[in-house]
RNA sequence: GGCAGGUUGCCCGAGUGGCCAAAGGGAGCAGACUGUAAAUCUGCCGGCUUCGCCUACGUUGGUUCGAACCCAACACCUGCCA
């Protein structure tokens, strides 16, 4: 590539903040430089947000650097401060949990392999030992409190309440950077922007202890079109692991982006030329209907994220379930296989089967039976693509596909079956 | 430690004894239109065995025929004072 990756990440629009970017480009072009990007256990999965952090490193690296992805065994008993309120402490042995689960998650998308092989790090492992007295030496000594209350995050908490805890939250995140730069010579540090004041505290604290510049870039936070956040809402965040979000919802969310934002997505998400890029981009203006667009970032996102194996049973799932052909003529074999992709409950057969409504509740199709009620009373609860207009329906061994199977949905793309036998 | 204010459904926020499952907004869901898109319009939006019942307005207890609303204690948050 003789594109210098500075100007592709610009292109890509993943540079909202960043220090002396001639000075780092620089550098870069002089040779490979090592960057990292942290990641706390706050939970025991990444997300959406951090996946985009850990395809830009990755994007550096395919550039020649050297990334080292950091979970924050340490800093995750912590917890950085969040705009709202106070976090709760998780118990120790949940966050050594969640620091395993994460390191794996960021394993799976650095390359181990070359020259400019990734490094995973554990801040626990320089943080643990240290002793207050060394920590508020050699490292609190250097942060004027007058500074750390400017600081939007504090700011923003002075009303609230913000704990000593998480008010020095900041000290060690710039330690991380600290010792990375120590320990393996690294110059860059890339975060969200809402990490900005962390980053920027690592490259002010290093400069104080060494006189060093060393550089920073945050990419902007991912919003859509009408300018909402992505996964707002609890429960609507978009997890990396399978057993918080099947691959088949993961790969829906992504075919599911809208036309205003799937281009910006692209850029982010994917691996695409700026050329395949611009043709997909062409195809949402000329043949929106295909969504090919849409098509392209679910299959790259969901490779990378799953495995192309998983992709393409999720793929086929949707295919065959969304498709324009007729259910009843997919075979038992394809059925069986898309609806076990999709969220789904088995039955023993024999028997009165359960109402409509209670089986769109027992899929979690609905959240409850009254859901359920109110679903069918407006016209959007389907059986077999068929729409279910009786309250008090109850599917007979009839209406079962081939294999058993019976189809179920809700609106237009929320998908269940059910199994009987 | 003292004084004052606060704690309402997913979020924000009204309500200050019965007309309150609780205004309004946001988020979310469905229908129509479509392309598993957006916008728009309409409807829905605590649970259940749904013309009724249950749970819910920080917690516990009390007053009352009746309490989200009154009283007491407690917990937590905020401010001011020490």
């Amino acid at each position: 590539m003789n594109q210098h990756v500075l100007d592709d990440l610009e292109w890509r629009g993943l540079i909202a903040l960043s220090t002396d970017l001639d000075a780092l480009r620089a550098e870069m072009a002089a040779g490979p430089v090592t960057v990292y990007c942290g990641f706390d256990p706050t939970a025991p999965s990444l997300h959406m947000g951090n996946l985009l952090q850990l395809v830009t490193i990755r994007r550096l690296q395919d550039a020649g650097h050297r990334p080292i992805g950091l979970v924050g065994g340490a800093t995750g008993m912590i917890g950085d401060p969040k705009q709202k309120e106070e976090r709760r402490l998780n118990p120790a042995d949940t966050v050594a949990e969640w620091t395993e689960r994460v390191r794996r998650q960021v394993a799976r998308i650095l390359s181990f392999d070359g020259d400019n092989a990734a490094t995973i790090v554990n801040n626990y492992d320089w943080t643990a030992d240290l002793s207050t007295l060394d920590f508020l030496r050699d490292i609190g000594k250097h942060f004027g409190v007058n500074k750390m209350l400017a600081r939007d995050v504090v700011r923003s908490r002075l009303e609230a309440g913000i704990s000593y805890t998480e008010f020095s939250y900041v000290l060690l995140q710039s330690m991380d950077y600290l010792r990375l730069f120590e320990r393996y010579g690294c110059r860059l540090q890339t975060g969200g922007s809402d990490q900005w004041g962390n980053i920027t505290g690592g490259v002010d604290l290093i400069r104080r202890v060494t006189t060093e510049h060393v550089h920073a870039l945050a990419t902007p936070l991912i919003t859509k079109a009408d300018g909402s956040k992505y996964g707002k809402t609890e429960g609507d965040t978009v997890w990396l692991d399978p057993e918080l979000m099947s691959p088949y919802a993961f790969y829906q969310f992504w075919l599911n982006a809208s036309d205003a934002d799937v281009v910006a997505l692209l850029k982010y998400f994917t691996f695409r030329s700026s050329d395949e890029i611009e043709q997909l981009q062409q195809l949402v203006v000329e043949k929106p209907q295909t969504r090919a667009a849409q098509r392209t970032l679910a299959d790259d996102v969901t490779t990378m994220t799953h495995g192309a194996a998983e992709t393409e049973r999720v793929r086929a799932a949707a295919a065959a379930l969304f498709g324009r052909g007729k259910l009843t003529d997919l075979d038992a074999a394809t059925l069986g296989a898309a609806l076990r992709e999709a969220p789904h409950v088995e039955l023993p057969a024999g028997g009165e089967l359960p109402s409509y409504v209670e089986l769109l509740a027992d899929t979690a199709l609905v959240a409850s039976r009254g859901a359920g009620r109110r679903a069918v009373a407006e016209g959007g609860a389907y059986a077999n693509n068929v729409r279910i207009d009786d309250i008090d329906a109850r599917p007979t061994s009839e209406d079962l596909l081939p294999g058993g199977w019976l189809l179920l949905r809700r609106g237009k793309r929320h998908l269940a079956g059910v199994k009987v036998g």
